[in-house]
DNA sequence: TATATTTATTAGGCTAGACTAATTTTTAAA
DNA sequence: TTTAAAAATTAGTCTAGCCTAATAAATATA
């Protein structure tokens, strides 16, 4: 994690952490036009940038290949996501904010810049492993939980899914599945999203109906059917 | 309050928050040279600022009065001088940040964006009346008004207080407290005023005394309990 | 393979916000 | 009141980061 204390400007920041997010989505080959497309903006303005950032040496750029982050590029791309995620955790949880507010405020929040920061945050937070959306906080060295897709936060009205795994081990959450009779691989349909409190109706198997909580959701790991 | 939904720019932010700033200390007209020593910039960049923020009707200027901030200005000003403090105290109460480092942390997050923040930030932390520099934090209405108290001027012996801030915040200063164990919320007890020199005896704590100078009293903010 | 389409790149503009240098206005001193 | 000094203003530059339009290159299709 070196270099990190060379101070990047907003909008270079922005692109190296979209270009980190199009990588972690699997595109295979990032462009100049799908970054342009993933920042609303101009595919000239980006083959600016990405000269500038190469010039930095924090991206690599060939044509065939397309844009790669460098290590350099990397570890600010990650540092930022982990500050976006541990704010978010922070505005929902000790601010009280809902769920939709706080992508927003940390978008401005991950730009804000001290050595420490982020560490004291995490620990101020009891070293969250998710934020409020399900994503996985990267950890001070940089490692990133798998990316797993919550029932809460990856699937729609209508969707089947199969549950893989669970986030929260707790003998409260486990015993609460075992009689919804929810296990490793049951099935289950989103009936329907309820805005006002992120709960959900859902189909477990062929046909139990339950209502569960945002908490439940978003604890839920599971593969879309 | 009105108005403050309408983002301004960072400089702009900046340019109003040291007019704020100018005017609390007392200079009586804020010239473009005034605000450009105060910004470490050029006169001829503050002009085109004034000109742009007149047309926004956030200040007034006459070039015999000098700049004055409008309503609307002053509302964004002190929101922005709320948002500095409440954030110094979050990173020093929460993140265990020390006095001499919040400040440059605080610049930053004080253009944090958000209706809610500020209030929500200042409920979370407990309706602070002080930031870690002994300076009031501006309420949700504006009002700024709180004179703070010093040990020197307003404790009285056998009186008992509670150390809120401090006023210097000089390394030399901020060792010596470190060292007499003292920090905020830290309860002291007047035992002695020394009318030849103004300096006095003090309790700190449960067991230890000290004399500490008028200097030091001066600097010392206190709530009386 | 030749052609059409999509993508990348270059060239040239634009705006915000800074700067320097030159000029005008204001203030202070003789 | 006249002159000297300081402050304000104007004019013209510069850079970052965006834009559009034009061109070049790559990819896909006939």
């Amino acid at each position: 994690m070196a270099g990190l204390n060379i101070m990047q400007t907003l909008s270079e920041e922005n692109y190296l952490k979209i270009i980190y997010h199009l990588d972690k989505q699997g595109l295979k080959k990032i462009t100049p036009t799908a970054i342009a497309e993933a920042l609303n903006n101009n595919p000239a303005s980006v083959v600016d940038m990405i000269k500038k950032l190469v010039e930095k040496k924090l991206l690599q750029y060939e044509k065939t290949k397309g844009v790669k982050l460098t290590e350099k590029g990397k570890d600010i791309a990650v540092l930022i996501v982990r500050k976006h995620r541990l704010w978010e955790v922070f505005l929902l949880e000790k601010l009280g904010y809902g769920w939709e507010e706080v992508h927003d405020i940390a978008e401005q929040l991950e730009h804000i810049q001290h050595a420490e920061l982020a560490d004291r945050l995490d620990k101020f937070l009891g070293l969250p492993k998710y934020d409020p959306h399900g994503d996985p906080i990267p950890t001070a060295s940089g490692e990133t939980a798998i990316t797993y897709k919550t029932l809460l936060a990856d699937m729609d009205e209508g969707k089947n899914c199969k549950v893989v795994a669970v986030k929260d081990t707790s003998p409260a959450f486990l015993q609460y599945l075992k009689k919804l009779d929810i296990g490793i691989g049951t099935k289950i349909q989103l009936i329907e999203k309820i805005p006002f409190d992120n709960s959900m109706v859902i189909l477990i198997g062929k046909t139990t109906r339950a209502t569960v909580s945002k908490i439940f959701a978003e604890n839920l790991v599971v593969n879309e059917l």
